[in-house]
DNA sequence: TTGCGTTGAACAAACGATTGTTCTATGTTA
DNA sequence: TAACATAGAACAATCGTTTGTTCAACGCAA
């Protein structure tokens, strides 16, 4: 068992609350020079270290966070979450993690389980519009940021990208490239990104003249596999698009599997173009076009908006939004993988 | 602020002890069968749960586990993390994820805050070999699994697979495949992987009676980018290896890159065989040839030899090493991918 | 000598639960 | 009716900190 402050006192035959004060360097109460001597030296002796428990109940903060995401291992919320590790832990935070795989029943479950373990906020990026559980989170005061995806717009701390924008400018490259019959991939339409990245995308088809056709959206959900069916759906068609915007680069990836399944070529039979420019987007061959959006700064500035909510202690509504860019890849301009002389992609990944 | 015991005592005017024996079920005493009734429906009615940092202190556990890795964005520790996860958390455990980025000094401050924190026990995947932190763990007596990698063997509970094993038969397929030269990007030599898959290659090399040299052995850490320069230096010899077995796949796909930069094609000049086969594996064209490991089981096992030290309360040193499989795909055997009537990759991804 | 200001440290009350012990009505038996 | 079980719930200590309040001792001025 580790040392305590009563067994310190013991050694030190001072009160406690003594060694408590010059552990903590506390400024309203002096200690003569030669006992905060003697006790610091018995510190640093034993190695002495609060029991973070004890503190907790204490001063009511855990210096804790969550992470709330529907699965680490998509590459865009393993990114995310080191964005906020790399801004929380310096400050002090431990960062718990806590996958949903989707299920609005199993986030609950997470939620109501930190919130009972005392964090002192929660990072969630897997929230549906009008979504119970951030209602939740607001009624319990739980300082909570959203990330990339939004439950009631305005309502809580926001960090994401202009979706609308995104998609207008994933679609208006596939127009731009003589594209006619442009599909898209659709994600859900009870969440933010679906809903907002389609409206960019018919916004970009409308503005090109083109027909709008509800036959070339299909609602693929945010799995590689479901981008895979709705893909199917799409490629199938007599009059089949010749490129597709996804909602998501894990869509697009499950979108291009199976193009190549049915023998079409990327990019010559279909175009396709992701969104988020995860770290597999340029590894793909070909590499896949796609909308990039700071990942990191994603978790980074989530982070500091949690802790800004923690630290002044009220509820913030604060939006940060960043700006999507288009980054052209083979997988809608054959050649655009240039293959020579390209530095391999900066590593994060170790073993 | 959540409903505490002593409130809701006031409200049933009954001691809190009561509420917390109706709470928890407690067999040890009688309640009267009215009051348990009317407790109960206080209960459900304010939705009480009890504060998780006081119940930690009297329990002297907090249900809350740590996962210490190198870094989450590499596939590897993503699904390793799903594994412990999902074992952990039907247990009513939560998980905490520390990144070390393979520094042994962020290693070290994450263990001791861990340790302040009174996490019920440690899942550590970035142990070097005589590891001062893993000997601190046990000097602290907290209860801890390693998984992969281990530290001092025989003395810690571990998790992996059988590294010898695992480099031989990878090596011994190019040694099938007739390649003559084969070299290996060996990780480090402080890891225990490192050592072990080395020993697996040099066994193989010299079971097939071929010259060992050891100028086709490069150290290559564990990153995407160490694996890059490691390959660069070794196919860059006059005599260069017309095939390379890399300690990871990540390595691997350094290498892939660099080779393909050096204006060498996959596998025609030079195979490349990976290990772990991370779903990225699969995915990369050609596919890459590597050893299968089960990395969800790893996790999945890690998880419940971490809850049985922490259940029965004393260290474990039992072990459990999966067998590695290898996985032949286009990266040594061109056209081992077929490329037709093929489902996609199971999905875990969302987002 | 009395009184007062300082200094340095002890005291004690939280924080919110858990759990062994004690107490007080009942009801039962002799 | 006295003695005594028993049921049911209150009591109280404890986990390890933090922090406002109190207290003792001392020096010094009046």
């Amino acid at each position: 068992m580790p040392v305590t402050l009563k067994e310190l006192a013991v050694r030190a035959q001072v009160h406690p609350s003594t060694i408590s004060r010059v552990a903590n360097n506390d400024p309203s109460l002096r200690i003569a020079p030669t006992t905060r001597q003697r006790i610091e030296t018995l510190l640093r002796e034993t190695e002495y270290r609060p029991n973070g428990v004890a503190r907790g109940l204490k001063l009511r903060q855990t210096f804790a966070l969550a992470v709330v995401i529907p699965d680490i291992t998509n590459p865009f919320f393993a990114a995310l979450f080191r964005g906020v590790e790399d801004g929380a832990s310096p400050r002090g935070y431990n960062v718990l993690l806590c996958n949903t795989d989707g299920s609005p029943e199993r986030q609950r479950s997470h939620l109501h389980s930190l919130h009972a373990r005392r964090v002192d906020g929660v990072i969630l990026a897997s929230s549906v519009l009008r979504d119970p559980s951030v209602r939740w989170l607001r009624h319990q005061h739980i300082p909570h940021v959203l990330v990339n995806r939004f439950s009631d717009d305005g309502q809580d701390a926001f960090v994401g990208s202009d979706d609308v924008l995104g998609g207008l400018v994933a679609t208006r490259h596939l127009v731009e490239l003589g594209h006619r019959r442009i599909g898209h991939l659709a994600g859900k339409l009870t969440v933010s990104t679906g809903v907002l990245r389609r409206r960019g995308y018919l916004g970009a088809i409308a503005d090109s003249g083109l027909p709008a056709d509800a036959a070339l959206i299909a609602e693929s959900g945010y799995t590689e596999e479901g981008g895979a069916r709705a893909a199917e759906q799409l490629l199938s068609m007599r009059d089949r698009p010749t490129a597709i915007f996804a909602v998501t680069d894990m869509t697009a990836v499950g979108a291009c599997t199976v193009a190549r399944r049915m023998g079409l070529r990327i990019p010559e039979d279909v175009a396709v173009v992701g969104y988020n420019d995860i770290p597999l987007a340029s590894r793909l061959v070909p590499g896949l076009t796609t909308v990039h959006v700071p990942i990191h700064e994603f978790g980074a500035a989530a982070a500091r908006l949690l802790m800004e909510q923690i630290e002044t202690g009220e509820a913030s509504r604060r939006r940060v939004i960043f700006n999507p860019q288009l980054v052209v890849r083979g997988s809608t301009v054959g050649g655009a993988d240039a293959p020579v002389n390209r530095r391999p992609a900066a590593a994060f990944a170790t073993e």
